[in-house]
DNA sequence: TTAAATTCAGAAAATTCATTCCAAATTTAT
DNA sequence: ATAAATTTGGAATGAATTTTCTGAATTTAA
């Protein structure tokens, strides 16, 4: 049908990663509306795929013939010609992820796309026990002491590190001031006295347990202030010297865990907090 | 529109599952030519979500007005409803996920514990399209040109630095040795010169991205080194100056997005490389 | 075998869709 | 600042698609 159209553009992408380093390369020249639909195409494939113009059109924020000139500026026909590489990705993945279930069961394959699968499933059911085991009243105290709190200081070393790191950042971003704990050197203790009776602490340490994060937290806890922790087990060392303990059980392949399932607290602990002090 | 007949037949299937098994069951008592359609739906889902009735009706030797005659004897008001069924296996929608969906929405959205629902549930629709659309041949060349490295230098700033912070953890707990660098003023650059042609530079980066961070990876491609790079999209800035580029789709709530798909992929790429090193 | 009921094919109708077109708005160059 | 070029929104168009309808064919029941 499209055939002699076909032949007379012989340098439009025919597969999706080709279209999508096609969209990137083109993009840098696109004017704003054009780099719109390139912000949606790619962030959203499977829209593309599925959806008619009209609807893809509305969800992108432009109009349905926005979509098609799109399409013509990366050298296709119209739109349904670009549309059929969506389509063709669509099932190509979704086979290739039926395999790929498939083999996360059998152990012994260690390539890296089976590793990636068995960390998804290991997360999500990681994430399914968080939702299900977690202390809501242990949540909601926490959510308020750090609200309440005048300054929020934040601990966490070695791996726990990373989820400190986030939240100071996340809650910068809202406007909480925080104050990041680094551990550098032998320093950490003399800073307890910085902590202020209206302060809260918030701390994460996983096993094995930094004495030096028990014991600064265990400082703190004593000068009364609020220590909010996140750890592994209730059985914790820091579970003792701490005002409220959040409890996540994370991801593991052999010796190694995820922070997948800490960091979806995480989030939500910043923005709860963040939604109450607004 | 359709509200008032979804109303008065309740009781179609609403996802894959249930549909195949609708259709096998009422498959016994159907005529020749339903019954042709329904082994053909069965064997060629692919098809019926994504063809035409004109289209499918050829292939499975019908008219297409059969076709419509075969929704509506399961049930559906014609065959562009039925045929969203088989769209929605296509990206991996199933009861589970419009149930749970639902249940978010009954739920008030401003409890900690429903926050932490919404997040929870995000992240896991997260990790599954992680596990859809994971580019296996860039993951694979990213291990490979970690694991070849003499020396892995890791760089992340604001939202990419917990990644980074953990991969340096993580690695370091594997015997892999890595180079954290950290932005402190403006010497950032001048560390590229230590940076060698056999060594790799994995740098993390989210929109908005940073400009020293796509700069310093600028001028490390510059100078022939492996730049891996992880991120959220291929309009990303880092795209052009890296050797492999990862993508990342995370869960977002309003504003606020997670880390905690990003993590798993994380985990899963230190893992592959030190499997590959040992 | 015959009549009634069901199923069917295909044409026709109604709807939706992708695409084109053009005037207005915006950007770029001078 | 002005003109030229590009980009855009939205209506118009024509093609394609789904759905309905009807008479013919087939099946079922008596």
């Amino acid at each position: 049908m499209t055939q002699s159209l076909d032949a007379i553009s012989p340098d439009i992408p025919t597969d999706y990663e080709s279209l999508k380093s096609h969209i990137s390369t083109l993009s840098d020249s696109m004017p704003k509306r054009l780099l719109q639909c390139a912000r949606y195409s790619l962030a959203n494939p499977d829209r593309i795929a599925l959806g008619t113009t009209a609807e893809i059109a509305s969800a992108a924020g432009v109009q349905p013939s926005t979509l098609v000139r799109f399409a013509q500026t990366l050298g296709f026909d119209g739109f349904s010609q670009m549309q059929q590489i969506f389509q063709g990705q669509l099932v190509g993945r979704n086979s290739e992820y039926m395999e790929r279930l498939a083999k996360i069961r059998e152990s012994g394959t260690n390539t890296p796309g089976s590793i990636l699968g068995n960390f998804v499933e290991r997360s999500k059911q990681s994430l399914d026990d968080l939702l299900r085991q977690v202390d809501t009243a242990a949540l909601e105290r926490s959510i308020e002491a750090l609200s309440a709190a005048e300054n929020i200081h934040l601990l966490g070393l070695g791996r726990a590190h990373p989820v400190v790191s986030y939240l100071h950042y996340t809650f910068g971003k809202m406007g909480v001031r925080t104050n990041l704990l680094e551990y550098t050197g032998g320093i950490l203790e003399e800073r307890v006295q910085f902590i202020d009776e209206n302060d809260a602490l918030f701390v994460a340490t996983f096993s094995p347990y930094s004495p030096e994060v028990v014991e600064f937290a265990s400082k703190a806890f004593g000068r009364r202030v609020s220590v909010v922790s996140l750890t592994d087990s209730v059985l914790s060392p820091i579970a003792r010297v701490s005002s409220t303990v959040l409890e996540v059980n994370e991801a593991e392949h052999g010796a190694f865990r995820s922070l997948s399932t800490t960091m979806c607290l995480a989030t939500s602990i910043a923005v709860a907090v963040g939604d109450a002090r607004k």
